[in-house]
DNA sequence: GCCTATAGATGTATATTGTATCTATCCGGT
DNA sequence: ACCGGATAGATACAATATACATCTATAGGC
């Protein structure tokens, strides 16, 4: 543990980077830059250059993507991601796997919100 | 990364553990042979002890619990742990954020099952 | 006495992260 | 021609976190 400084992230990488990458992937291909922008858009904050690129090449070495060199009309070449029939099912697997966790955190959710009140001052 | 052998856990340890174990213990102080039982109960499957146990003293150096030793009935001695005031705080805090993960989780989700089928064979 | 359930804690190898850093290309401005 | 900024991808390394096994100890049943 530790929970020594930066406590307050909302990163949550493994859980949902790679989940997030998949379903950005199954929408269309794209590459890395981009895919590291619309994960930010969806809000996942602590989402970071090293780690995306990181997760992107270990996805691929796992086949779930594959992945070509591809010339850009303007600026660098990108390498171009596409999700593969396997990553299509781990993308199935992946999002079994949330639903599974969004009913935990509803679970926990609803049970903070029924927590009852601190002191509860009896007016009279 | 590496995502090698057991990619299929359900743990979710640093971000969901520390939350619950503030949630459990603001409806009442408990132990941490308990709380074990209760996590897992609440369905974080992965939870074991070696964790549980080093979360909870690292939650007491942050003083968000505190505790004390309590002999029991039957078997070994217990510590009893309750939330401070501090770590009421902390769960507040706490809550908020899985909160936000929440959303982002529902958004994932909505957009996987507005996600269009593979291959929309045309049945004439 | 021995076994099991309860209870807590620690040691350690490995996996994962965050952060910084590096390379390279294209474009606009001067 | 040169510079700086945006784009694009990648890697090295220290710091953390995790999983797993192991260890101690007590009470109760047999």
């Amino acid at each position: 543990m530790s929970m020594t400084s930066t406590d307050s992230n909302g990163a949550l990488p493994r859980h949902y980077l790679k989940p997030c990458l998949l379903l950005l992937l199954a929408e269309g291909p794209s590459h890395g830059y981009e895919l590291l922008e619309q994960v930010r858009r969806m809000g996942i904050k602590g989402a970071e250059p090293g780690g995306l690129y990181r997760y992107l090449r270990a996805m691929e070495k796992e086949e779930m993507v594959s992945s070509w060199w591809e010339p850009s009309q303007a600026g660098p070449a990108r390498r171009t991601y596409v999700l593969t029939e396997y990553g299509r099912n781990g993308l199935n697997e992946s999002v079994q796997s949330l639903r599974d966790v969004r009913e935990i955190l509803v679970t926990l959710l609803d049970r903070f919100d029924t927590l009852p009140t601190k002191v509860a001052v009896s007016r009279p």
